[in-house]
DNA sequence: ACTCGATTTCATTTTTTATTGAAATAGATG
DNA sequence: CATCTATTTCAATAAAAAATGAAATCGAGT
């Protein structure tokens, strides 16, 4: 081996065909979710290597820095979409994708949709009562408006366990 | 009447606080659908509003640009969100609010996460090509992971049906 | 077919969001 | 307990997205 090469590059290795491809996949799910670039590329690299990675070969095979590689990892432990795993003979944490896919739109759902229906449901009590103050005319049409999206996403609330369910069945 | 003071004032008048609660909630929902604020304030305004607003009404209520106005009119319109009504005696185009509210999910499901779901699903044929010319352990790795995926998307998109018509009924 | 107000378009500017990397912190190892 | 390396934090920077408004286009009324 030439002077001056070492085992390990410091260079970014080009990623294969395979990887971009997932890596390409997770970005375009991810910010559907309002997940950032960052967090879709560690994750469709973990999704299709064989072993677990350092967040120095993450940094490294991406090529992005630190900072939102450190970030990205948190984001995904977060959502519970990366564990780490114990590696003999390395301080560093060494991180593999987790495999359970529902966990992404179970926690979109928890943690996004359901929080933002029940906060809706909230103001259109509150809506409720300042319509109450209204002139006439005015009143008729907001309280019936009101309710018939009160109704509508008491609804689509009352939908929401079963479809969570499905999701991870 | 004060001299210089005309019936329709040109400056932005206040908006309710029912209009304020609205608007919020609206921004709210149409962020989690990846539409951008303005669309959002529109919507709002327009729904708890009697009567039809034309653009030059919407700008001036909610202090928004012409192009903001223009551009936000025009996105809801292409979900169906608003209607134009014809109004004697005015040549300005006045918006209605929809009050279907399951287009919007409706359009989300039907113009993100559907096509976003087939592009996955075609992603996953070229990498289980790729994955074939792959060396052994890794090959095996990639492909369970892959299939596991493709199961669970097409889980998924067989649900979808099902879920537009829960949330149109 | 001209005029004039309404609307759209789009290059520029502003705002928001994501990324960077140096410094601070944590925590393992001798 | 001192010295490492690994990791997190966060202020500064870069990138992306949204808003602005002048100019172009449209289209009804004359």
């Amino acid at each position: 081996m030439p002077l001056g090469l070492k085992e390990t590059a410091l260079e970014t290795s080009a990623l294969s065909e395979l990887e971009v491809e997932s890596i390409e996949m997770f970005i375009g799910f991810f910010k559907l979710i309002g997940l950032q670039k960052s967090v879709g590329e560690i994750y469709g690299l973990l999704f299709v290597s064989s072993r677990a990675l350092a967040m120095d070969d993450i940094m490294e095979r991406l090529g992005i820095s630190l900072g939102a590689a450190s970030q990205g990892l948190k984001v995904l432990r977060s959502v519970g979409a990366v564990k780490s795993v114990y590696m003999p003979g390395d301080r560093r944490d060494h991180y593999v994708a987790d495999l359970e896919l529902s966990k992404f739109a179970t926690a979109f759902i928890q943690e996004e949709l359901k929080p933002r229906l029940d906060r809706a449901l909230e103001r259109i009590g509150t809506m409720e009562s300042l319509a109450s103050g209204m002139e006439s005319s005015d009143r008729a049409t907001a309280k019936e408006r009101l309710e018939r999206l009160k109704h509508w996403l008491e609804r689509t609330e009352s939908m929401l366990p079963w479809l969570l369910k499905f999701l991870v069945k």
